[in-house]
DNA sequence: CGCCGAGTTGAACTGAATCAAGAAACGTGG
DNA sequence: CCACGTTTCTTGATTCAGTTCAACTCGGCG
C-alpha cells in the first residue's frame, strides 16, 4: 500500500476523480507528525496549511472575552484540519489548534493548494465539499445549542463521536457543548445511572 | 444608471474584477421580484436560485423536531441570499426563505452559476468569498450562543443589524436569538428601562 | 364594533451556573 | 516505587436566568 494510500482514498470519497489525477494532487502533499500536545496552528498567526489528519485527535479553540479557553471544534482521524476563514482570507486565525493525541497528517500551503486549484480545476469541487460539509456541521451544531437542553446535546455528541470523551478533557467538552464543567459531570452521572 | 449597477457593485465590492467580466457575469441574471410573505424558497424543494437582494427584507426559517418555527438567519438589502446546503449539494431544502417586506432581486439558476464559474474562472473567488463570509458569520453566532446572555444577545443584535427589529415580528427574532418571545420581551423592557 | 394575532406581564418553576469543598488521577522528583 | 503537589473531576448548597403557562392589553382590520 502506497504511504498516501488513506489520502487518496479519502480525497476520492469527497470527489471522485481519475486516479492520475488524485495522484498528481497528492504528490504535493508533505508528511507532518505531531506529538501530543504540539499546536498545529497558533491563534494570531495566519493559517497557512492545509492538513489531512491521518490518524489522530486534535482539538481547536479559542478564548471568550472573558479569556475562557472555548473548544470550537474537535476533528479526527480522515478529517480535514485547518482554520478556513484565516486560511482563506490570509488574516490571523482566532483560534488555537492542539494534538490531543499523537498525529500523522499530510499538508499542503496555501500557495499549493492555489496551484493544485489551478492546476486541476476538478479539485475546487472536492474544496468546497470540504468548506460546505464543514458549513453544514457547524449549522446543525447552532441549532442544537438553540433548540437542545444539555443533556441532549451530550447525548448526541456521545452517539455520534464516542471517540472524543476517550481523548479530551470533561472541561473542554463542556465548553464545546456550552455548559460548564460542573454540569456535564453531574449530566454525565445522571445518564449513566438511567440505564 | 444601468438597472443592475448595485449588483455589478455589489461583485466589485466583494471580489474586484475588470469591468467587461462584470458585465458579461451580471447579464445572466434576471429579475424577480417578491411580495410581501411570498416564497423564495421552500422547505423540501432542492434550491436552485442564487439570489442577489437588491431592495427587501427576508427570513430564513425551519422547523425544529418539535415543530417550532426557528429563524435562522436574516438578509437584507444587497445581500446574497440562498440556501448554500440544498444549492451546492442539490438535496432538498431544511429551510424556507420568506420575503417579509417586497423585495427586487436578481439571481441566476445552480447551472448559470456552474456556466459561470467555468467561464469565468475568476467569479469562482465571488463565490468563495460569500461561501466563508456566511461561515464566519455562522461561527460568531454559535459562540455567542454559548457564551453570551440572552440580553447580551438581543443587544449586539440591534447594534448590528436594527433593521431586523423594524421588519421581523418579536416571537421570530426571539428563535433567532434563542429565546422565548416571552423573554425577549422582558429583557428589551428592561433594557429601554436603563438608558 | 368585535375579533384576532402580537406583544406584555405576573407567578411559579426549572435547568444550569456559581461557589466552595472534597476525592481521584496524574506526574514529577526524591 | 512511593510521597507530595497539582490538576481534573465530583458533589453539595445556593442562586439566577430563562421557561412555562395563563391572563391581560393593545392595535389593526374585516
Amino acid at each position: 500500500m502506497k504511504e498516501k494510500q488513506k489520502l487518496i482514498d479519502f480525497i476520492q470519497s469527497v470527489f471522485p476523480m481519475p486516479l492520475s489525477n488524485a495522484d498528481e494532487i497528492v504528490a504535493l502533499f508533505n508528511l507532518k507528525e505531531f506529538e501530543k500536545d504540539d499546536i498545529l496552528l497558533r491563534e494570531g498567526r495566519v493559517c497557512n496549511e492545509y492538513y489531512y489528519l491521518e490518524e489522530g485527535f486534535v482539538r481547536v479553540y479559542t478564548f471568550d472575552p472573558d479569556g475562557n479557553d472555548v473548544t470550537t471544534a474537535f476533528a479526527s482521524s480522515n478529517q480535514i484540519v485547518f482554520e478556513l476563514f484565516s486560511f482563506f482570507k490570509r488574516v490571523p486565525s482566532g483560534e488555537t489548534i492542539q494534538a490531543l493525541t499523537p498525529c500523522k497528517t499530510w499538508f499542503i500551503t496555501f500557495d499549493q493548494l492555489q496551484y493544485i486549484f489551478h492546476a486541476m480545476p476538478q479539485f475546487r469541487e472536492f474544496g468546497r465539499t470540504i468548506l460546505i460539509n464543514t458549513y453544514a456541521l457547524l449549522k446543525q451544531r447552532t441549532l442544537s445549542m438553540i433548540r437542545k437542553t444539555a443533556e441532549e446535546r451530550y447525548v448526541h455528541l456521545l452517539e455520534t463521536n464516542p471517540d472524543i470523551f476517550q481523548y479530551a478533557q470533561l472541561k473542554n467538552i463542556a465548553s464545546y457543548l456550552g455548559v460548564t464543567d460542573t454540569s456535564l459531570s453531574r449530566i454525565r452521572r445522571e445518564f449513566s445511572k438511567n440505564k
